[in-house]
DNA sequence: CGGCATCCGGGAAGATACTG
DNA sequence: CAGTATCTTCCCGGATGCCG
């Protein structure tokens, strides 16, 4: 049963729903809150910890992100577990179900790359940057390669595999990479999306690239992003 | 530390933004405030009025239907259109790029029809019924067959085209269906999603089918759930 | 430090009434 | 019919503090 406001009865309008019998509008029900899907973005990739939660999220308070996890918890779509003792601080990870959101962040950055407001050059999160490429890898592009690159961003690494047309993303691994990116999110952006080239952006201390060249040449071109809609039309 | 500033011109202070580089952030910028989507969906068949898009919105209140209409204009995502003279009504209508969201009102569909929580029985716009059909449509179930349906709901009428299993759906017509549904979205939704056979609804006067007995009975299979989440897992 | 409760100010959402 | 004006409610965001 759902928790009901004290203030009504077993009839309640249930205020701020919506109660339609559309699956698109129960799902703006579920997650449609404010922070609701980028807290379920940042834990795409896997768990996170309250307090990384709040850093990876800027602008968000601790009392919002509270309910939104109580929220988001209570709907079946995030779970919260304790870590073994040696670490025995708690950890939020999406249940499969909730992992099966990621077509929803996916639709929503397909479409909202369009729009002529849309600024690739912000601060972006290391999990944005690796679901970004999920959405926006182009196979075609990415034809007859198989490549392990790594990526650094202050103490958190990724490992990005391609092989067969596929790419996968991993948290905290590096090893056989055969190039690594070393910098922010926000730098390998700007050469992937803002088409900024890897000797400027190192020129100016952001990005670092150990290893194979050319395959950091040729990664940065393998998401192409959908042309702009013209304002005109 | 971000300062709010008060006054701003048009570079909007970021009042409740998230401004991020991540494109699905940049959506929810657009299109996550409240109602704001589910305006989006009763404009996705076609151009509609204000008090049209107010009735088939349950709930919405007629200064928060504005201020949406507004900011999606604003967006680009919604154009406003006086129609010639003899109706001298104004009309608002998606704009090419704002009919490409349908993607994320289908992600959304998709992944909040396995939830726990999902009643289908609930009361739902034509509209949603309809993009349902396009979202759910099983084109190996529709295998061989071609078909125009049509539906009577109240003064709206709605054609159904399948062929080459292929879904199409156009507003405002009835011309050479084989088939003609008459009663409610909701009545539609309980023989398609909620199991309930024709007869039954036939004899509560929910619905009721006039032409092809054999197509009707094939339709309502055309579109296949996905499984509910198991609430153990 | 991690997680949660509480208080407060501002602003968005909701309901109703009213106008061209 | 198509909104605007006004008032109320309550969510969001920030700060502080408690507790383990």
């Amino acid at each position: 049963m759902k928790l009901k406001k004290i203030s009504e009865g077993p009839g309640a309008p249930s205020r701020r729903r919506y109660e339609e019998a559309c699956a698109a509008a129960h799902a703006l029900d579920l997650v449609g809150e404010r922070w609701a899907l980028l807290v379920m973005r940042e834990l795409m990739l896997g768990p996170k910890r309250f307090s990384d939660l709040k850093a990876d999220l800027p602008g968000i308070s601790a009392n919002v992100l509270t309910q939104r996890l109580e929220g988001l918890e209570a709907a079946g779509i995030v779970t919260r577990r304790r870590l073994p003792p040696p670490a025995s601080t708690q950890v939020y990870e999406l249940t499969p179900w909730g992992y099966e959101s990621e077509p929803i962040l996916q639709a929503l950055g397909r479409w909202a790359a369009r729009s002529p407001s849309h600024d690739p050059s912000r601060p972006l999160s290391a999990v944005s940057l690796f679901l970004s490429f999920r959405t926006m890898f182009d196979p075609a592009r990415a034809e007859g390669l198989a490549a392990r690159i790594g990526f650094r961003f202050g103490a958190e690494t990724f490992l990005v595999r391609i092989a067969d047309g596929r790419l996968e993303v991993a948290r905290d691994q590096l090893d056989q990479a055969e190039l690594i990116f070393t910098g922010s999110a926000r730098a390998v952006a700007a050469a992937v999306y803002g088409g900024e080239s890897l000797d400027a952006l190192a020129a100016k201390g952001l990005l670092s690239v150990e290893g194979d060249r050319a395959l950091a040449e040729r990664f940065v071109t393998l998401f192409p992003l959908p042309p702009k809609v013209c304002p005109g039309s």
